[in-house]
DNA sequence: GTTACACGATAGCATATGGCGATTGCAATC
DNA sequence: GATTGCAATCGCCATATGCTATCGTGTAAC
C-alpha cells in the first residue's frame, strides 16, 4: 500500500471514470488501472465494481476510501509542518546561561530578539558551566552562554562579549573614597565570593590571586549569587567583585555601596554562546548571537 | 514522500540508533539513511541531528515524527477496514423486492438470514418491478426479488420459488362451496385487482384473460397492495386471486373469506432473485438465495 | 600511541516498481 | 456493420529501492 495507490483510489471514487482519473492524478489510464488493481489485490478487497458503462465503489470500497481520505489528509499536514518548521526561527529555542550572565543578560535578550525572530520562543535556564556542558551535549538545550575557558569537542563558539569586573564596596569604606582599587588593597579585606561550582569565582580568584587566603581565614559566607553578594556588601560584611553588567540598575544608592574599577590592567571575563556543530537550526543560532551583540549591557564590550 | 520513509523516521527516532531502527524496519542500514536523508531532502527539513555518538531528533523532527505517526495509524486502518469488508457478508446487503413478495418473504427471510450470515444486516424496500430494475441498475440496490418474465443485460438471475394463484372468496358466496374454481367462473364475478405497474396484475390477467372485460365495466376500485383486496374481499365487494404466499396467516378466518385452487392448470408466478454481475459480494447473494430457499412459504414450490 | 571497534555516509550494482504507448476486447450506439 | 468509448492487458523503459562492500571518523581498549 502506498500512498499514492490511496491517491488514485480516492480520485477514482470521486470521477467514477478510469480515464478522467487517471488524468488528474497526471497519470495513464492503465497506469491507474494496474495501481488499483494491486491495490484490491493488496486488501483482498473488491473496491470498485467495474461495468461497461459505469465504474462504481462498493460498499466496503466506500469505507476504505475515506479512510483512505484521512491518511492523505494527515500525509498532507507532514508536509505543511515541516514547512513550518523550516523557517529554523519559528521554534522555541531552548538556551542556558551561566548564573553570573543569565540574569543580566536575558532581560536584554529577550528584548532584543524579538524584532529579529518574534516568532521564535526562548526557553531559558540558569545553571553551572558544567551542568549546561551536560545538558548541551545531550540535547536537552540548544545553546549555552558560558565564559570562557571552555573546551568541548563538536561545539561550535562565539564570542559574544568581553566584561571588566569591578569592586564594590560599602560606600562608609575607606577603599570607598579612592578612584580605583589595587588587588594588593584587596588582599587585606574580606572579599566575599560565590560558591564552589561557579565560574565567576575562579575567575575571581585568578585575577587576585591574594585574596583566597585571608578570606578563608575569616570563614567568611559563601554567597550563592551575585545579588546576595550585593546584599551582604550593602549591610557592610565586605567587599565583592562583580561583572560590570551586574551592575546595571540595583536598588542601592550610591550612598550605600560603590563601584570602583580597578587600578592597573582591569581584569575582565569573556562570554561566548556555544551550540552544537550540526546543530539543525544554524539560523537559530545566528539571530540569537545578533540578539545579544546589540545589547548595550553594562560596561561590556561586544565582540 | 512515502509511507515507507515515515515508517523509518517513526523508527529511528524510537531507536535513536540507524543499525537498530534499520533491523526493526527489515532493510540494511544504508538503506535506511538514504531513505531518510532523502525525505530530509523533499522536506527540506533536518529531521534527525547525527552525532558521533548519538542520533537525536531536531524539534522540528519531533512533530513531523509525530505526524508521520498519524499518517501510519490512519494507514493501518485502512487494512483493517479492508479486512472488515472482506467478509462480503458483514455489511448491510441492499434488497428490493415487488410489492406483491416483500410483506410474505420478509419476515421469512429476516428470519432464515440470521444464523447463516448474522453480521449482514438487510436493508429492505418494497418497490414496482420497474423502479427496482432503476436502482439495482445504478448501484442503489444489491439484489432485487421480482417475478418473471424479467429481462435485463448484466445481471444473474437465481430462481427461487414458484407459487400457485388462488382464489379469495367471500364465505357467503355461492362459488365458495366449491373445491375448486374455474376460470370460465371467474369471468362472471367481480374480480378485484391491482392497480397497474403492479406484475401480478398482469399475471392474472394473462393466467384468466376473459376476466378484464367484465371488471372494467363494472369499474371497480383498482387494489393498492393484496392486503387491501383482501379486506374488500371480506367487505363482499368481491372476488380476487392472491399468490398463495399472500394467505400464510391474516386476520380473517374461514367464516369471512374462503381460499379455492383452481380448476385445472393451476396458475402460478416465478419468484427470482437478481443481481448485478461482478457485483462484489457474491457470497452475500448466495446466503441470500440459501435463506430464501429455506423458507417454507405457504404453498410456494422452492426452486 | 596504537589497535580495534562502532557508527553513519557513500559507492556501485541488481532488481523491483511504476510509468508509458500501443493494443485488445467488449458493449453501446449510430 | 462500422464506429466509438471504455477498461484491461502487453511489452518496454526509467527510476527508485534495496543490497553488499567500503570509507571516514570518533571512541574505547590495551
Amino acid at each position: 500500500m502506498t500512498l499514492t495507490e490511496l491517491r488514485y483510489i480516492v480520485t477514482l471514487a470521486q470521477e467514477r471514470h478510469f480515464r478522467r482519473a487517471a488524468e488528474r492524478c497526471f497519470v495513464s489510464q492503465p497506469t491507474l488501472s494496474v495501481a488499483i488493481k494491486k491495490l484490491e489485490d493488496e486488501l483482498d478487497v473488491t473496491i470498485f465494481e467495474r461495468n461497461r458503462s459505469d465504474v462504481r465503489v462498493t460498499m466496503a470500497g466506500e469505507r476504505i476510501v475515506a479512510q483512505a481520505r484521512k491518511v492523505l489528509e494527515e500525509a498532507e499536514l507532514v508536509k505543511q509542518i515541516a514547512q513550518e518548521g523550516k523557517g529554523q526561527i519559528n521554534l522555541p529555542l531552548r538556551i542556558g546561561a551561566i548564573f553570573t550572565v543569565g540574569p543580566y543578560l536575558f532581560p536584554h535578550l529577550i528584548r532584543n530578539i524579538k524584532p529579529i525572530a518574534p516568532e521564535m520562543p526562548l526557553i531559558l535556564e540558569e545553571n553551572y558551566t558544567g551542568v549546561l556542558r551536560q545538558k548541551l551535549r545531550n540535547g536537552e538545550l540548544d545553546a549555552i552562554i558560558i565564559s570562557l575557558p571552555f573546551e568541548e569537542p563538536d561545539v561550535d563558539i562565539q564570542d559574544l562579549y568581553d566584561e571588566p569586573f569591578e569592586v564594590l564596596i560599602p560606600a562608609d569604606h575607606p577603599l570607598a573614597k579612592q578612584e580605583k582599587v589595587t588587588r594588593k588593597q584587596l588582599e587585606k579585606e574580606n572579599i566575599l565570593m560565590l560558591g564552589e561550582g561557579h565560574c565567576f569565582r575562579d575567575q575571581v580568584l585568578n585575577a587576585c590571586p591574594g585574596i583566597l587566603k585571608h578570606s578563608d581565614e575569616t570563614s567568611l559566607p559563601q554567597g550563592t549569587s551575585l545579588e546576595t553578594l550585593r546584599h551582604m556588601v550593602a549591610s557592610g560584611l565586605g567587599i565583592t567583585i562583580l561583572p560590570s553588567s551586574s551592575s546595571d540598575k540595583h536598588i542601592y544608592d550610591s550612598d550605600t555601596i560603590v563601584e570602583r574599577p580597578f587600578a592597573g590592567k582591569t581584569p575582565y571575563r569573556r562570554v561566548s554562546l556555544v551550540s552544537r556543530k550540526r546543530f539543525s537550526r544554524p539560523k537559530a543560532i545566528e539571530a540569537l548571537v545578533q540578539a545579544i551583540t546589540s545589547c548595550s549591557l553594562q560596561g561590556a564590550a561586544n565582540l
